[in-house]
RNA sequence: GCCGAUGUGGCGGAAUGGCAGACGCGACGGACUCAAAAUCCGUUGUUCGCAAGAGCAUGUGGGUUCAAGUCCCACCAUCGGUACCA
């Protein structure tokens, strides 16, 4: 019996713990080990300026849970963090403050990572990476040149977005309703010479592996979304001047339909074919005008849609050899299908909005017989069904020479260049005699040149253009004059293949060991937020696919299971920001409550996957429950006869254990915390606790609060050394069981009686008991007994007329 | 428009088709205190009723079932993603 217990003290004691595991290394991985792995991850975050936001431990803290469980349970745990530190944000900071961005990003960094161990956190600290260390990029950059060798990095003219006023390109996600996130000016479209990484040629691999991975129905749904595969017919149409205008439809079907054909402005037809068009002067107007347009105006064109017809030009419709009129008109893009298409008014919306406005004939080529939709006007196609005709019109026309069955994705391949100083150098050198010409792998890493003080490009060129003796090299293959490319890589790169480098973070031969890589991968258990699904998620994907093919990641899917964790919205239920005023700092909540408080209040906060609002009074119920925890040395006795104790809690501990173990492995931490404060509550109502009971409850609270339950474990001698690293606790599935059990009588559906009964009753016995009560005669009286149901130690319900 | 999700007390949220509201916050009443905080003990979906008790309750309307928050059909609202993608 302890007589007297200290006050409940967290600054004081996790601390010390945090040192304690630090100094004796036990989150360490081992990379040779004969146990079983299991590589939990988290997304790296970016350090930025502001610190750590409350949204950052809600992630941490659930692996965490999960890799201490592991722990626990036997497993090799690998549990990594680092930082993924190029990008936008620092780059202007620096330039507005006139420092370095390699300043501010040690020093954010430092800030985040006393942030982070202070919340006990169990990363392996010796494994720590960060992406704008050159003995990282390094491999960043031989990923590329690999990417490059293989022909799925190459320099292209790509429409891209374009600040008006920082004249300056853009990301997508800088640009928010057309407008420049900064300094709110017009974004239009310009078209720049970029390098590109060839995604597009992994489309169907990245939907169809999407089957040998446990993710989130949501994210599988928006992945196969965003990749957009439509399939369907590309269609030739002769011109009456020569040249034939290749069309893509999903709806070949209806091509007896086509009434004209619409091509985009960008279409290359029309500049090919200028001596041609009567009327160049009017298309060549709408087509400036159109590309003018920004992204904003664009959208409101939607309703009201604009075009040109080429004069002097007609087309034949394959099937029916009619001549059909060709318009120009924006609301075709260039950058999906063949960039024309043929209008059937008839049977899709946009066609027949233009038809009207411009008075085309509209042609109906399905019609509903019977409830069944049966193809008409359509000659050889007439009667039958819509999907029937598809397969045969697409025959015919192959047969004839006159298209082909086509597939076609929405995504497009991946923009990879920024002007921008703080990224990763792209390894290659314009030569004008051997073009663009990688480094030789032994020349990695190419180091960004040191810039005293980076100014804002002028013209949307990179910082890095002004740094002419760094720019201007000889030709690794002509040793001629050349000069290097300046544009560096998005901030996606470094963190497309992050997780590898764990599993071998300092190996300067190669990305990582082959024996590493082996033994880690896939990342067992992969958390990160839902707005990653089409950047970070799917480009890392991508990554992993195209090593895999190079025979360097030993499974083609790097991540076997992703869970998503919803926001942590403000107390008025909005997002939290600086301009709304609602942003809570972690620091102060573990300087006022302790950092096991806030790993417990974030996990009782809701559903994990769905967004919940901060309550600061709800964080008190938190920090009651550790109170009362602690408050149990107070009733704790190693003498409490073990027997009696047994009979009251025996089965509710098993249950709980069974529960906060399989609650752990489904997500659901906050049903995890109710049981067990559901169960601290009944050990309150027995006053009384024993070692082998104390034991158990402090283990399975240690995942969730860590610094406290060592704390008391080493108090109250608990067990040999520390608590996470003792075995997590078991369950017997037969002991779960009360030996009574509440049975409920329902008449008609409605409940009006219970009793406490052996386990294991019979449904005459129970019966028999609810007939003796006054209940049973008050509801059944007068009436005929129609049935009656019973559930095996649940309810009897019996239905009365 | 399309895709996905969600809708339960004053609030956050629980419920393998089987007692709706676990657990927590807040509120109310009480104990302790000169007092307050903290703590502890009660009460707390709603309506009618002094009470015993009864009725009504999981976005709306139907349906299946002995039994529906849960399954089926139709709709409404909110959130997220995406959008002249042919």
């Amino acid at each position: 019996m302890v007589d007297k217990i200290s006050k409940y003290n967290p600054e004081e004691i996790e601390t010390k713990w945090q040192d304690h595991w630090e100094k004796n290394k036990l989150f360490y991985a081992e990379n040779d080990c004969t146990r079983p792995k299991f590589y939990a991850l988290v997304e790296f975050p970016y350090p930025s300026g502001q610190g750590l936001h409350v949204g950052h431990p809600r992630s941490y803290t659930a692996l965490d849970i999960v890799a201490r469980k592991k722990r626990m349970q036997g497993f090799n745990v690998l549990y990594p963090m680092g930082w993924d530190a190029f990008g936008l944000p620092t780059e202007n900071f620096a330039i507005k403050n006139k420092i370095h961005p390699a300043v501010v990003t040690e020093k954010n960094i430092s800030r985040f990572k006393s942030q982070l161990k202070s919340l006990g956190i169990s990363f392996d600290w010796s494994r720590e990476i960060n992406t704008t260390d050159p003995k990282y990029y390094k491999w960043t950059q031989w990923i590329f040149l690999q990417l490059f060798k293989k022909g799925l990095a190459y320099k292209s003219e790509v429409a891209v977005n374009w600040c008006t006023s920082c004249k300056c390109v853009l990301a997508n996600e800088e640009v928010i309703d057309g407008k420049c996130e900064r300094c709110s000016s017009e974004v239009i479209q310009k078209v720049k010479s970029q390098w590109m990484l060839k995604i597009t040629k992994y489309a169907q691999r990245l939907i169809d592996d999407l089957e040998l991975v446990d993710y989130p129905e949501r994210v599988k749904a928006q992945q196969i979304h965003w990749i957009g595969r439509s399939s369907g017919a590309e269609v030739n149409f002769e011109t009456d001047i020569g040249e034939i205008i290749k069309i893509y439809t999903t709806r070949p079907e209806t091509i007896f339909g086509v009434t004209y054909l619409v091509l985009s402005p960008e279409h290359p037809f029309i500049e090919n074919h200028k001596g041609k068009i009567k009327n160049f002067d009017e298309v060549e107007k709408y087509k400036i005008e159109a590309n003018k347009k920004s992204d904003f105006q664009r959208m409101e064109m939607v309703k009201n849609k604009t075009g040109v017809q080429l004069e002097g030009i007609e087309a034949l419709n394959p099937v029916t050899s009619k001549k059909i009129p060709v318009f120009v008109s924006d609301y075709v893009l260039m950058s999906y299908g063949t960039g024309a298409i043929m209008a059937v008014p008839g049977h899709d919306k946009r066609d027949e909005e233009f038809a009207d406005k411009y008075k085309l004939p509209i042609l109906k080529v399905i019609e509903e017989v019977n409830k069944r939709e049966k193809m008409v006007n359509s000659e050889f196609l007439n009667s039958l069904e819509v999907s029937e005709a598809k397969t045969k019109i697409t025959n015919w026309l192959e047969t004839n020479n006159k298209g082909k069955k086509k597939v076609n994705y929405k995504l497009r391949d991946w923009v990879f260049s920024r002007q921008r100083y703080w990224g990763e150098p792209i390894p290659i050198v314009h030569c004008d005699r051997c073009g663009y010409v990688p480094l030789n792998e032994e020349d990695l890493p190419l180091r960004l040149p040191n810039i005293e003080l980076i100014k804002q490009s002028k013209n949307g060129e990179s910082p890095l253009v002004s740094v002419h003796d760094w720019v201007n090299v000889t030709c690794p293959k002509c040793k001629g004059k050349a000069k290097r490319e300046t544009d560096t890589m998005p901030q996606w790169a470094g963190s497309s293949w992050y997780f590898l480098r764990y599993t071998d973070a300092f190996n300067d031969k190669n990305l990582a060991s082959k024996e590493a890589i082996d033994y880690w991968m896939p990342v067992d258990w992969y958390n990160g937020g839902m707005e990653h699904t089409n950047l970070h998620l799917l480009y890392s994907r991508f990554w992993y696919k195209f090593l895999y093919d190079l025979g360097i990641v030993p499974f083609p899917e790097p991540y076997k299971r992703r869970t998503s964790h919803g926001m942590i919205l403000g107390e008025n239920s909005e997002k939290m920001s600086k301009s709304r005023g609602n942003v809570v700092n972690p620091d102060d909540i573990v300087n006022k409550y302790g950092a096991d408080t806030l790993r417990v209040y974030e996990m009782f906060i809701g559903d994990f996957e769905k967004a919940a609002p901060w309550n600061t009074t709800g964080i008190k119920g938190s920090r009651r429950f550790l109170e009362r925890y602690w408050g149990l040395q107070e009733i704790f006795d190693v003498s409490i006869n073990e027997k009696e104790l047994d009979f009251k809690l025996e089965a509710k501990f098993h249950q709980t254990v069974k529960k906060v173990s399989e609650d752990i492995e489904n997500l659901k931490f906050n049903t995890a915390i109710a049981a067990l404060m559901s169960l601290i509550n009944d050990i309150y109502d027995v006053k009384a606790i024993n070692k082998k009971y104390f034991r158990i409850f402090t283990l399975l609270l240690s995942p969730f609060a860590p610094h406290v339950t060592e704390e008391v474990y080493h108090r109250c001698n608990l067990g040999e050394g520390v608590a996470c690293a003792q075995k997590w606790p078991t369950y017997d599935n037969s002991k779960c069981i009360d030996s009574n059990i509440e049975i409920v009588l329902q008449i008609n559906g409605k409940l009006r009686s219970k009793l406490t009964a052996p386990r294991g009753i019979q449904k005459d016995e129970i019966f028999e008991l609810f007939k003796s009560m006054p209940e049973f005669n008050k509801w059944t009286d007068g009436k005929g007994i129609v049935k009656t149901i019973y559930i095996q130690d649940k309810l009897l319900n019996i239905v009365v007329k």
